[in-house]
Order: structure tokens, then sequence, then C-alpha cells
DNA sequence: GTCTTTTCACCTAGGTGAGAACTT
DNA sequence: AAGTTCTCACCTAGGTGAAAAGAC
């Protein structure tokens, strides 16, 4: 978040924008771990998140500054985003602050249902691996788990009994298959100090809720394990001596290695690399994570809360909830209300869904308000930089964002939606109309080499130095037929759409959820946007 | 918004983008206008929208088919957005559809408080101007009103007895000056099919309320007249006669017009519009608006909800609330809750602040909860295309995203905030960082010269078209010294940011508004974002 | 003729991995 | 040497007015 930038006053109005791109975190409930005893404690916000009171050992002070900018910073009060920045939904409560950057909601009642609900949850192994816990240096990073089994890990039932709004309610984990496929090569995540999004993005579709009932959904990570990891150092490989060696993969090329085969911007520039034969498998097997030891100090836990929660269960159920405005970050320090997580660690995310309870002693049934979900699929590495680098080329190939870093010149790519790297046909973070953008955009000439085209793409062409092979070895990869699973995916407008915000389908008949309108009505006003009145008074 | 675009599918999928990216009508609330006769009625809003019985003439009809986009079109089903557009909050309840294009979400009661509050107010008259109503062909298009009595024309007293959580709110406009300086050339605002975002976003700091209370705010907009305006005929000149006339200034400068002095891409192509002896007054009035005769049938009166109605006092007085999610739109049948205007007609924004009861029969109280405002600065006329070119050279030196447009490489531009057009600091709708990027990005070298850059754009150098003469003419508004205005506006970074939700700002101390969180307590959780836990527990 | 619609270049805002620089 | 930080080109997404085309 404090890079110094090259365009000092310039770079901060960028980072501030960021901020308040993402969420705040106004306050801090922590716990003791133990359930039944909530242990609410006030405190604040701004760049005092760390500072925040856990079980476990924390590594960093009260009120720490970071670079300079510690709380009272006059820049941070007046650089308060805006424009755009407030479509930035983040993910702290609407009534306290939607779009909190530097929140100053502080004294924020800790959450019963967390000390005693999450903490339950944290303490049962609902994460744990259904086939096998994830060990270094297995034959596969990530044991690929049944798509049955891996569905819902959701509570194991001696979560304690639940409220029947919460108990009903099950989940399902959109974008599966390609959760899957990052899975199976060992799903790395990037953090940053200033905070990654995650890539898939957490995608979920509810249902069984009760459409009149207020929910709040929000997601957490714990470790996977007590160990730290290293980059498997390359078998018999150095850095600057790549290519030639057939049998090997380059599983973590590292932007030097790039470097040697400059001008070969056409395929099979990396022999071994090509992996015509290797499997995703194989190929990271080769080289692998090791274990450098215990894991770091925790980082101070976190949550983050759906930007729209609390909302009525029909919101929820209506489209698909994406969390794509959590952001992922290694700095301790950071005070945006970012999920903190140390590189080189396994981590699980989790869902959990949370009955607002109306009842004035709500704290009393927290243990049986929520409802928490797991999905092995999602377990990732914190990383800074890649270290698999079919991990890279996958994300390249199914992150709209990262299109410039694509071989194809877009037109191989967008055309059949399983083209290539089995293109997901929604893979971004609610980023629906991209895939679909190229689909239909230049989608017509799908006569093109749907594999292995050596063109390099712009990017390449202008360095001449990106590895070609990287983008040939996706062809071994077991392409998902996204297309099965989402009937229709070749018809970029019919894929439902994921929605960061519970809005509802634009195109739902009538009568459908009348029942989801409490607040508009005890304002004594109605829900909508915009109504109808009587038009028009004339100034008298 | 059903542009048959030119490449079919990617069009479709940018325009539901944009649909999500703004808000969807999900209900609709008429009144007969008679204050205390709330009449509720439940009706749909994809695509119906239009048909609210309104008091007064409604020109279309039932379930209207937009271009073959009509309601239960699968398309609008299935391209919902998603990604970013998520964050594109829109205008419709939280609890409701926050992001909600096509809300599904009707049956909604109508609000007591509108049918009998904003009635009341409609009729009466607080957007009259003080100083003397609009006529066309006066001698000022838009009697610039001396700044404190325009401040806030807020609720003439007449309202009736008020509730106290809204009697002592008080509201001030955000880029006053701004507002101020369209206003003396008499603001135009461009309506589209699609919508287009008002520019000054109307923006207020607000005062008084209630810490703890709930309150949503709106906008509506009523006419200001019963007439309908054409273009005042650019006196004893004909389109494509441009240039020569000295006196005559180019007040409708139409596209082909500036086609006549090709390559002239340099000053002075248009002598009579260089304008340095021409103020806007005199300018404007060379040429005016004209009466073309009786209104058109009325335009569904929409209202337009804040995206984070309804939130607490603090949260709503914590910063800046910007309305620019709000969109302006000539479409009679529009189904995305965007406010609907009848070109060539003249509008006063109001902005009403009402009072969330939590009594059960809060409706009974709507006439005493609510608050309105009217700045009669803020008066517009609605155009598909500008008429005074005055107006949008102001724009161009005012908007960032109009920033393409300008004359100046941006050095010049960017460096002392006051430079040309006089430019606010904070001119965008919550684009503040725009500005500031500017001005720290390019800023060092403020020596540039700080008017009349006859140095042309990298748009105009492309075209050789655009006339240099209205990049010129800035230099004689009356520039206001927005620095002054905003004491500390001159270092981008201090500038109070807008933001579009009651988001807090990021530095403010820790005990300031511990008030302000019942929602999460209720929840019996905590309203942040992210808040601290035991970390970890090691997968069993 | 006047107004409206559509397309487009040019912006803002911000999410990507690459690659170099930096840290330890 | 390995991991982290930072800058950058290249994307997505969408807000501008200009200009041409269309509608009445």
């Amino acid at each position: 978040m404090t890079l110094p930038g090259q365009s000092g006053g310039n770079e901060m109005a960028k980072q501030h924008s960021h901020l308040t791109a993402t969420s705040f975190v106004p306050s801090c409930a922590f716990l003791t771990g133990d359930p039944g005893v909530p242990q609410c404690r006030a405190w604040m916000g701004v760049g005092s998140l760390e500072k925040a009171p856990v079980s476990q050992a924390m590594p960093h002070q009260q009120q720490p500054q970071v670079r300079g900018r510690g709380p009272g910073d006059q820049e941070r009060l007046t650089t308060n985003p805006a424009g755009r920045d407030s479509s930035g939904d983040s993910c702290s409560w609407p009534a306290l602050s939607r779009t909190s950057p530097g929140a100053n909601v502080q004294a924020v009642p800790m959450a019963a249902f967390l000390s005693a609900g999450l903490g339950v949850l944290a303490t049962s192994e609902p994460y744990t691996l259904t086939s096998s816990s994830w060990e270094p240096r297995l034959d596969s990073p990530f044991p690929s788990d049944p798509p049955t089994g891996a569905q819902v890990v959701a509570e194991p039932g001696k979560q304690g009994p639940k409220n029947p709004r919460v108990s009903s309610v099950t989940v399902q984990l959109e974008m599966k298959a390609l959760w899957e496929e990052f899975n199976q090569l060992g799903t790395e995540m990037i953090v940053t100090k200033a905070g990654r999004r995650m890539f898939p993005t957490f995608q979920v579709k509810i249902l069984g809720m009760d459409t009149l009932a207020d929910y709040a959904l929000l997601m957490d990570f714990v470790p996977l394990d007590d160990k730290r990891y290293r980059s498997g150092g390359r078998p018999g490989e150095a850095a600057g001596t790549a290519g030639g060696r057939g049998q090997e993969v380059d599983p973590y090329l590292h932007p030097g290695v790039s470097r040697g085969p400059v001008g070969t911007v056409t395929g099979e520039a990396y022999p071994g690399a090509t992996a015509g034969s290797l499997t995703a498998r194989y190929a990271f097997h080769s080289s692998a994570w090791l274990v450098a030891g215990r894991a770091d100090p925790a980082t101070p836990g976190r949550v983050h809360f759906h930007p729209d929660s609390p909302a009525k269960g029909a919101q929820w159920m209506r489209q698909i909830v994406s969390f794509d405005k959590l952001k992922l970050t290694n700095n301790l320090l950071d005070d945006n209300g970012h999920i903190i997580l140390n590189s080189m660690h396994r981590y699980q995310p989790r869902f959990h869904v949370v009955f607002v309870d109306p009842r004035k002693d709500s704290e009393r049934y927290a243990q049986e308000n929520f409802k928490s979900f797991v999905f092995k699929e999602t377990q990732f590495t914190a990383v800074t930089a890649y270290q698999n680098h079919r991990i890279t080329q996958l994300k390249i190939a199914s992150n709209p964002f990262a299109k410039g870093f694509r071989e194809s010149d877009s037109d191989s790519w967008t055309v059949p939606p399983r083209a290539l790297l089995s293109i997901p046909t929604r893979s971004h973070s609610g980023l629906g109309p991209c895939l679909l953008k190229g689909s239909t955009e230049e989608g017509t000439d799908s006569h093109k080499a749907p594999v292995s085209n050596s063109r390099t793409s712009a990017r390449l062409r202008h360095q001449l130095l990106a590895p070609p092979e990287a983008l040939l070895a996706p062809a071994t990869y077991q392409p998902l037929a996204y297309q099965g699973l989402y009937p229709g995916a070749s018809s970029p407008l019919r894929i439902p759409r994921a929605r960061p915000t519970p809005y509802p389908l634009p195109n739902v008949q009538n009568d459908r959820d009348q029942e989801s309108l409490p607040l508009p009505a005890r304002l004594g006003l109605l829900s909508p946007t915009a109504m109808c009145l009587g038009t028009v008074q004339d100034p008298q």
C-alpha cells in the first residue's frame, strides 16, 4: 500500500483509491477459541487491526506505522476515495461503512457467534481433506478429490444444534471445475502488500435460506498446517541453465530464466517444458514444494464480510454470490481490512452463513445461527510470486485481466470456450462479460487453430522473451468440459452471471419474492431505486 | 440501452453490464399528489416501470417492448452482470437489491411519506427561484443568484411539523462554485437512451443528523416550468457558415460547423468564438433558448435512492454523499431505474432526507419524517446534445472523463487547479483521484502557460477539426477561486473526498462514533469487514 | 431543419503477470 | 540464492464529447 511510487503524489492517490476499492476493518472481534465464551471487545480500526488481541501470538504492535503512514496521517484523511471508488464496495457492514477504507467505526462488540461458532468450527476439521491431507512432495500436490466428495465439506454435523434458518442452507461452489483444475496443479494465490484478489474468485450459489430472514455472509482463511514451505529447488537445474533437459519441466519459471532464449519467440524454446507428454501432475512432481520449517507466527485472523451483508435470504439466493472484493495481503500491518496471510503457507478458505437473529439476546444463539462450508478444492498456497508456472499459465488462460499475457491473438482464444487451456466460460470473479465479449467479439473465425498457437502475444512480441512452451503446455491439462458443466456455456449470453451483490436477476417473473422487502416497508418507503410518483408539480 | 451494436453479442454483454452498473427499479410507488393519501400499489419492475399509474398522463403502455427486449426476454436473465459490475452499486435498497438491474422485487408498498411528503413538497415551491424564475430569452439564462441566497433553498417551513430527527438536518451542496459556474451559462445535462450521469455530480455534505437513526437519502427531479424549449436559432447564421461574424458567438456549435476551418488547429479559428471580450452572459444572450411550446407529457416520475440507503446518520455525515450512480435518460421505457426526463425541458433536482421511522405505523408519520432541499444552482436543461458550447467547454474542462477533449497536453492543465477554465479541484462525481492524479503526476512544471494554451490535444491533432476558439474562451469565464473555496485544494491529497457510500474517513480518531453500529450488534455480530479471531486451528 | 441515435477515440480506474530491483 | 517489492505493458470496464448518421 505504501509504494513510494515514481510520481509521489500520484501514487498516493492511486493507492488510496485502491484503499477505497476494498474494505477496511472498522472493528475487530477475537475469541478465546472456547465455544460459548464470547469475549466481546471494542477496539479501533484504522491502523490498529493488527493489534487485535488474539488468543495466539501476534507478531505486531499497536498502532504500527507503516512506512510513515500511521494512523492520524493526514494524507489518509484527505485522500479518501471517491468516484468510481465509490462503487467499489467493501466488506464492511452496509450500515456501518460499506465502502469503508479507513473506517473509523470502532467499539464494535464482538460477535458471540464468532467467538463460539467460528471458534468451534476452527477447532473442528471441516477443511481437512476427506481423501488425504495435503503433504509436501506427494505425488500430487493437492490430491484431486472426487468431484462428489469435494463438493461441500460443510459443517461436519458436530457444530451443535442449528437454527433451522441456517441448517437448511446449502451452498454450491461456482466455477468448481476451474477450482479443481487449479487444485490439481496446486493452487497458488498471490499476496501483495496492497492486497490482491483471488483467482478464481470464491463464488457460491446459495439455496435453502429463509427468504425473509436476514443473513450475513462471510469468509475466513485457516492454515492447512503449521508448516512453512519453500520452492522445491528445481532438481538438478539452476536458474539460467534452462532448456534441454528433456524430462524436466520448469515448474518455477523465474523471470531470469526466461531470458535465456531471447529471440526464440515461437514454440519449443524450452524442449523440456513443452511437456506435450507431461501431465500436470507429473510435471509438478518433478519439482515440488518442500517444507521449510514450522509456520511463521500466525497472521492477524480476519474475516471478510460480503459487502452486501446483511441481506435477505431471497436476495442472497437470487444470484450467485461473489467474493470478488476480497483481497489477500502479506502485510501484517494492513489497515485496509484485507485478509492477511503468510506467504509460502497453505490455507483453506471457509465460507460462513450467519442468520441475523432479531432477538435482543441474539448472542446467546450465536452458536446455532451460523453454518459453515468448506470446499477443499479452494485450498491454496499463498505466494508473492508464482512458483509453479503451470499455475501461472492457467491463471493467464482463465483470468480475463491477464489476457495481455495470452499467446493467441485472442481470436483463437475467444472462439470455442474450450479451446486451448480449457478456458472456463465463467472463470472470473464476476467478470462475466469478459470472456463473453471475447467469444462474441471475434468469435466468428472459430476455425483458428484451437491448440498450441505458436504466435506470440503482443507482449511476447514486444519483449521477445517469454517462453512459448508454457503456452503449449496447457494442452496436456485435462481439459474439463466446462460447457458440459455449464450447459449453454457456449452461448455466453446464457451464462448465469455472478454478482457481488445480491441483486436480482433482471428477468424474473413478477411475484417471485415479494416476501423480501421489509426494510423499505419498515421505512415507510419502498425499496426501489426509483419509483413512480405523481409526476410533476409545476413550480407554482 | 438497446443499441444493436456492431458486434451483437458483445454489445449485449456490454449493455447488460451497464445495466448492472446502474440500478433498476424493483418497484414503484405513485401518489395522487394528495398529501395524506398514500396509494400503495405493487407492481413489477423489469420493463414495466413506465406503466406506473401516475396522476398525470403517461405516454406509454404497460410492459412495453423496447426493441425486442421486453420483460421476460431471456437474454436479460442470462446476461446478468458480474465482476466489476458488482461494484457498481445502484440506487435500490440494500436489503432489496443493491445492484439490482433487473430487480424482480415487486409488490413494494408505496411510501406514505412520499405520497404525502414529496407530494406536498412537489406542490410547494422550494425550487422556485428566490431571485427570479428562469425565463427563456432573459438576459441571463439562469440568473446567478447570490451565493448566500442560493445556498440551500430548503424546506420553506411549510412542510408541516417535522420530526426533530430531520428538522435539525442541514445540507451543504458540494462543488457549489462549479455548479454556479455552470448555472451562469445555463446548465445542460445530457440525456441518453442508456442513461447518462450528471455532471457536475450532485454531492452534499450533511449535518445535524441523529447519528444513531436510520436515514434514507434520495433525489428526484421536477420540471421548472411547463414549457418545451428549442435551440435558439443561431441568429443570422446557419450551420456551415461559421466564422467571421465578429460579434457573434457560436453558442450551439454543431458538429458540421466545426468542420469549416479544417486544418486550423491553433487558436483564433473562430474569431467570434474566441470571445476574449465576450462574457458568458453576453455570449449566451446573443442566441438563446426559445420556447417551443408547452411541455411534452410528463415523464414517469421517478426518484433515485442513494444506494447506501438506509444508513445511520453517523454514516451519512461521515463523508460527502455523492449521487454519482444517478443517471438521466430520455427513454420513457427505461427499465434500469434511471431518472426519465424530457429533452429540451428544464428541471430542478431535489434532495430528500428521510428518517426511517422504526415504529410500526410509520406511515402515519411519513409527513414529518422527511426534509427536502433544493439548490437552485443545480437546475438544468435536459438535452440530447449540448446546445451552448460554452457548457460543452466547461464540461470538458472540469470533467475528468472528458480529458481527452482538452486542448492542453495535460501538463498545463494539471498543474495549477485554477488554470484555464478555473477547473474545480473536485469536479467529478467522486472521481477524486482524477484531478489529483493530474496535478501530482505532471504537476511539477507549473510554470506552463495557465491560459489559452493553443496547442491542440491529441484528439485535435488527430482530427484536425475541433475549433480551438472554444478552448480559448474559458479565460473569459469568471474563474472561481476553487482553492479559496476549498482550503487546501492546491494540495490534492488534502481534499476531502466525496463518497458514494457513507463510508467513514480512514483516519478518524477512535471513539468518534461508537454509536452508529446497531446492525451488527443486533446481528450478534460485528460490523467489520474483517475482524480478528483466534487464528488457526490446525486441521486435526 | 432540428433533434436524436449511434459509433468512436480518448480518457479514468484498476486488475494481470513479467521482469527487474531489492532484501535478507 | 530465495523471496519480496516495485514498475510496467496490457488488459477489462466504463464515462466523455465529437461527429456522423438517422428520424421526424
